[in-house]
DNA sequence: CGTCGGGTTGATAACTTTCAAATTTCGTGG
DNA sequence: CCACGAAATTTGAAAGTTATCAACCCGACG
């Protein structure tokens, strides 16, 4: 039962109280397991999107291209997260997803996942909470772009990204590897990477965080938390209600 | 069937293929019709929220608040919309809600909701659909946020709302009814309400929109969609597959 | 009337981008 | 193991965009 391990189930279990049944159906939808390079999309706008991927290993980013040549990363996937979870009812993606890093993932079909909903009402949940939880999350960065400046918004990403981690084992207190770069920040902030590099000068400057050679590190994780504006508890939604 | 005329089942047959027996359960869920008076919270930041509605008659916006005290738009609401259907799964709202006008809404237990997902396939993904599309739309709003201009993101910011509006028959390409304030757009897009009243007197001198009155005028439709860089397709989303 | 919520305008300040160029890091082939 | 080129990071200076502060206007309403 190696799925007990995976990040994917660690995280569904850790907020939904799932059956041997239902694992065993959850397993059972994992299908072939896929490979792919870093730099090359895995999902591209407007292409048909029938299959879902359920991250095993390496990051990803989702990402909408502009006519006008800028590009807005809509978020970024880590070990247990979803691929294209969102679009499997429409006939085609609307976003892009490109491997930042050599990426594991787990390819699911479309239909399996649907006619799974209506065998298992808990592992439904459970999904759907990570549905949920991704617009949520997607909601939170619109607020951030909306309502921060550019370093309470570097801050509060590399915080919350650093909390996503923790929730698969893969962060601490004390910070995380990151194989992001700055135009990867950039493109999802919505600033210039010139900019973007000033302010991560500024952050370590200040002693808060040191975005440096892989790594993020809290430098002092209090002052960040206080500086970014930081409540941790999303994450804690609570996941699907259990009653 | 007062239902098959209410903008819901309007927005709903026209993506999914409802059968008879569907469009009874979907009537079934509706409950009381319940009115909401403008400017006071229907759902609150933090608090438990066990319905979801769907709009019937008026406008309404959810947002976030931030301790510095800015408020932050997640997104309009129209009649057809879901209220707080993303949250039924977290034990409490993670945003707040308020109508713009008299709201008139059938409230939706949140389990009747999910008993019916087993119940009937076809509803469950018409309903799914809704809900991924909402996050969709989340995510058109944040590339504005993230990779537009104060101009081009007012001009796309009507120009999509008149997209929506249109599904339920309340807009065309002349324009539409609109009680948002200036403050609305300011708060919805990230810019000061200063601002947003000089990008649309510029955008009203260029001949494109204009925003007066409760009203939007489209004066020239096809020179704004350039202007914006629109591409209204991200409704024919093609709506759940139809197998 | 007087107030209050929108809306409007000008002047100034703050924040961010753009352009340009130098420096460092890192993977790959020799 | 080193050299080389590409990618990523860094810094400065100038230009642009947007916010903030401060008035003022106007129509609705008690």
């Amino acid at each position: 039962m190696q799925m007990l391990d995976s990040p994917f189930a660690r995280k569904l279990t850790s907020f939904a109280t799932l059956s041997h049944t239902d694992l065993n159906i959850l397993s059972d939808l994992h299908q072939r397991r896929r490979k792919f390079a870093m730099g090359r999309d895995m999902v591209r706008q407007g292409h048909p999107n029938r299959t879902v991927y359920v991250l095993a290993d390496g990051w990803a980013f989702s990402y909408v291209l502009l006519p006008s040549g800028a590009r807005q990363i809509v978020d970024f996937r880590i070990p247990g997260d979803f691929l294209g979870l969102r679009s499997i009812l429409f006939r085609r993606s609307d976003q892009n997803v490109e491997p930042i890093t050599p990426i594991e993932a787990s390819e699911v079909l479309a239909s399996d996942l649907i006619d799974a909903f209506s065998k298992t009402p808990a592992l439904a949940k459970a999904v759907l909470w990570a549905a949920s939880r991704d617009e949520s999350m997607v909601a939170d960065h619109l607020v951030g772009l909306g309502r921060r400046n550019a370093a309470e918004r570097i801050a509060h990403f590399l915080l919350e990204l650093g909390a996503r981690l923790r929730l698969v084992g893969l962060a601490s207190n004390a910070g995380y590897a990151c194989p992001l770069t700055q135009y990867h920040l950039a493109d999802a902030l919505g600033l210039s990477d010139v900019h973007v590099n000033r302010v991560l000068r500024q952050l370590r400057e200040m002693g808060l965080v040191t975005f440096q050679n892989g790594r993020v590190t809290f430098d002092d994780f209090a002052a960040l938390v206080t500086f970014a504006d930081f409540e941790g508890d999303y994450l804690d939604h609570n996941g699907p209600a259990r009653q």
